[in-house]
DNA sequence: CCTGGGGCGTCCCTATAGGATCTGATCATG
DNA sequence: CATGATCAGATCCTATAGGGACGCCCCAGG
């Protein structure tokens, strides 16, 4: 937020933004790496709310960098539906909340995830396994306050579970498919309180997932991931906001 | 190409790039998003093949703007998959070629585009039934000569037949998922060869599609499409080259 | 002939300048 | 008081400049 004015950046770099070394010839980062990260963590973990205006010049005097690689990163967040642009009047947090946006966004999740979760299954090895169980443990360790904030790890968990078995189907277009939801998903977790709401139950349904794929079973893990995502459905159906 | 220096731009725009009327107030487009249709477009058709460089300034020159509009449009491109990023090399037109990359993205399409089928069957309407019957006799029409670039028609009505189920399906999420695996399909179609062989199967393989749509059962509908791509997988796998 | 070094061009990346446009407030008028 | 015009500031958009890295070609020396 206040960037103190140091002063010392402009021109000759005495200092990498990202933190890497620099000078380096490997994988030598980006600023518009950086702004890009900075925004998707600001969607996920809810700084930005939905409607928010992200201006250009706002942020890149916040991220202490020029207009041009917050230009950059932001093309690229469009893309994944997490902001949209209006062509002349600047970007916006995407407004994703009508009950018709949850269903399809559950109904693409249907199509996607189980099929996800039958090819993991199909690639798993003890070490992707332990990387799951791990997550599960997290997730459960995971404190669970009133607000929705204090639900920050947990969701974090929860996304990365997801996120998890999507890479190991090993398929980049799958990924990928996952990847333009994961977001989507992940936001209206944070606004939507999807799985918010009786996570006792959303655990043990993870778990289930977690069991169904270790046992080796792709069909198993397939059914028990579409089960989870329509209890989750059915969960937020059912204590949703009027609206 | 040939950019003729007209020098009249710089400035002031007399003329509008993007052909659309300028001065009215509705959705002026912006350089960087006439740049992305443009580079899309050289994706799509094949002038850019698997592979090749995209230079920046490069392109900047070929469409007679400055690099900052080329660079936005560029980075919404590598979201889709359709062209790489190397952190300080440039881009690249991704190379998607091995006959595992195949399998995989008809893996992704058999999760996907079966749904899409289902969706758009129980939202179908006399407008978009008709929609969808002007594309197949496209299909039907195109010629097909000997080489590649003659199958361009073809190709084009093909992959608009599916886009337009995707876009049925009244679910922006599925349709963004269909959208980022679509650029790579045509990529396959253009430089993988599917589809162009025993064209005549996959017509039929359409129009099946089609009527099970027009009959209103949407498990036919599903059904039909699924049987579709793995009929296209069969294919491209009995002749596809040793490599 | 073969090899190594320097110059040159190209390219990526970021910053900055300036024109065009939108938005919100102020103010005049019915 | 309500309404519409005007102006100022912020913002978006594009072009341009310049630094740093890499590759290529030419040429001198062995």
């Amino acid at each position: 937020m206040q960037k103190a004015s140091n002063g010392t950046r402009a021109g000759s770099r005495p200092e990498d933004p990202t933190g890497r070394k620099v000078g380096r010839t490997v994988s030598r980062q980006v600023l518009a790496d950086h702004v890009y990260e900075e925004l998707l963590a600001s969607l996920m973990d809810g700084r930005l709310e939905p409607g928010a205006a992200v201006s250009i010049d706002g942020t890149a005097r916040e991220l202490d960098v020029s207009p041009t690689p917050v230009r950059e990163a932001l093309a690229r967040l469009e893309h994944t539906g997490m902001v949209r642009r209006v062509a002349l009047k600047g970007y916006r947090v995407a407004p994703v909340f009508t009950r018709e946006d949850f269903a399809d966004l559950m109904e693409a999740r249907l199509a996607i995830e189980p099929v996800n979760a039958r090819l993991a299954c199909t690639r798993l090895n003890p070490h992707r396994l332990a990387e799951l169980e791990q997550t599960l443990t997290d997730l459960k360790s995971a404190p669970r306050g009133p607000s929705f904030v204090e639900y920050k790890d947990y969701l974090e968990a929860d996304e990365r579970f997801h996120q998890l078995i999507a890479q190991q189907t090993d398929n980049q277009f799958l990924l990928g498919a996952y990847a333009a939801l994961g977001g989507q998903v992940q936001r209206f977790r944070l606004f939507g309180g999807v799985g918010i709401t009786d996570a006792e139950n959303a655990i043990a349904e993870h778990q289930a997932v977690l069991d169904a794929l270790s046992s080796g079973d792709p069909e198993k893990a397939e059914a028990a991931m579409a089960a989870h995502i329509r209890k989750v459905r059915e969960r937020a159906i059912a204590d949703a906001p009027e609206e």
